[in-house]
DNA sequence: AACCTATTCAACAAAACGGTTGAATACGTG
DNA sequence: CACGTATTCAACCGTTTTGTTGAATAGGTT
């Protein structure tokens, strides 16, 4: 898994991770901490952590042997910008009421464009192939 | 897995399947459609877009042995309004500045108020437990 | 030095994930 | 009706994820 887009979203798929980023919002904290209302183990919420450190989602710092974890608010914008250029589109497409019809018969309007959609990487290079 | 929130985040984690967002933000397209451009199989896309179905990203019609797909733009707020929210609590603490102290010496100013973050449910009921 | 605390590393197991192939099912058509 | 196309279901498989326990490392404390 490479890309940041990817390791954002998955390191949010994850409720107590969802949580621990709200926590997060409000002070910096240590894995202790963090871990103490949940009924998980101290080393499960530390590998939380490396998903969400790894995902840009927060930093740690040193302080003796404590590591407090900073969320890292710039992070976010990455989704926002992917979610909103699709939900615009989408709107769009809505709005101008084309989106029934397009799909049973091309009105030469829109319908075959979606080049541009790939984001970067088109063909996402699965484990093996079909015919393989 | 339940909330909406996993499964909106848990179905953008993969590439593959934003791709299809993206596209599918241009027009409605069908399950052959979808898969023309991947490296994989149909059944492997038609699985994919159970995924999205089932966290509410699309919707699927009928028309005669044809599916087509359809991206429902309104779930992106859910999304949105989440990041929103932690995203905006942590850029205000960050220019109050209190950002770095309140991690080794609670100020008084806040720290411990981490109450309202727990996204409706605190205790996110893992598996087993430790001492279980 | 001996010890306690904070955090991570390592090995392991169960479950989820993403893909495959082969067989259904659903529907239009010659 | 026989057939072809679109799509899903089912069984299976290798990899990743999430959690556990036990041991290691890092840094204060007495």
């Amino acid at each position: 898994m490479e890309d940041q887009l990817t390791k954002v979203f998955s390191a949010l798929a994850d409720p107590t991770r969802r949580d621990m980023v709200a926590r997060l919002s409000f002070a910096d904290a240590t894995v202790n901490e963090l871990a103490e209302p949940y009924e998980v183990s101290v080393q499960a919420v530390s590998k939380h952590l490396k998903v969400l450190e790894d995902s840009g989602l927060v930093t740690r710092t040193r302080d003796a042997q404590r590591r407090p974890v900073h969320l890292e608010d710039n992070v976010f914008d990455l989704m926002t910008k992917w979610i909103e250029r699709y939900r615009q589109r989408a709107e769009e497409r809505y709005q101008r009421l084309d989106a029934v019809l397009e799909t049973m018969e091309p009105t030469s309007t829109s319908a075959r464009e979606s080049d541009t959609a790939s984001e970067t990487q088109h063909a996402p290079t699965p484990g093996s192939r079909k015919g393989a």
